[in-house]
DNA sequence: ACACATATATAGCTGCGCTATGTATAATTG
DNA sequence: CAATTATACATAGCGCAGCTATATATGTGT
């Protein structure tokens, strides 16, 4: 079957976007979806420039400015001096950041497991690779007008 | 290898937003990626009736309410009463609906194209199982807390 | 020193998405 | 059948993500 990059790219895009809605209503708390996926980045690839982290959330500087200074309110992460260029400010995640990116994780894994429990480990295998072959795409890319 | 939901489930959550946030960039056109996603519910689905636009689009009613009116002033939704009953509007999109989002599509495919057309074709497989997996957690049941 | 480039901050805007509440129509019940 | 309660959607008003345009501060090069 020859599959249609049009019809998965707009579904993969339409499914993608619904998922992130569930996730923000399951484990609503008080915090946005963008902070965790800000602090997930964080963790994931380590500290990093205000810019890095902007082009790798995907959003423009200034959006990441205003999320960085949501998180720092928090205590969630840090931003020290670079030694070589005082223009930038290297962000860091916190421990207190890391413990909030695991209760939030947690909390949403206890939200959705009624929708996700029920999967075969099959499919929960499929969803893994799906994951890793999406990260990729998106994290090492350096943008799509590169 | 045992799948860890805890991680599988943050880590799904963190790159589908992520990759709503490449689309919303690589096809940026004047839309918001809301009014894509709640017209690919619509027309995946089929007509339906405010509510249940807003339970599948996972968002509140008002919600809804404002999404169908920002699709309804761009042509692309038509309201209809329900015979036996006056208080519901059914949703449905029109023929300029299914084209702007058939545009859309195009134009998405066609900004990502750079990202995804390097994968084997087993990956795009895979990519395509985790989306109908993925749809149908998110559109069968009827929301968290039920 | 001066011009230009780069890294981040600030200002101001649009629109999503929410809760709380209002309004109109059904359904129910004494 | 009238009064109450439930349902479907609309309105009001808020908070915040995310944007563009621009300012500020620092670095680089001639």
């Amino acid at each position: 079957m020859t599959t249609d990059l049009h019809q998965l790219l707009g579904d993969l895009f339409a499914v993608s976007h619904r998922l992130t809605r569930v996730a923000a209503r399951a484990a609503g708390g008080k915090e946005s979806p963008a902070v965790w996926r800000t602090l997930s980045v964080l963790s994931s690839t380590g500290p990093m420039r205000l810019g890095e982290l902007a082009e790798l959330s995907r959003v423009s500087q200034p959006t990441a400015t205003n999320l960085v200074a949501t998180l720092a309110a928090r205590g969630w992460v840090e931003r020290q001096a670079d030694a070589g260029d005082a223009r930038v400010s290297v962000i860091q995640v916190t421990v207190a950041g890391e413990e909030a990116l695991a209760g939030w994780r947690s909390a949403l894994a206890t939200a959705m497991l009624p929708l996700f429990s029920s999967l075969p480990e099959s499919d929960l295998e499929t969803l893994e690779r799906a994951v890793t072959i999406m990260r990729e795409r998106v994290v090492n890319e350096r943008g799509i007008t590169s």
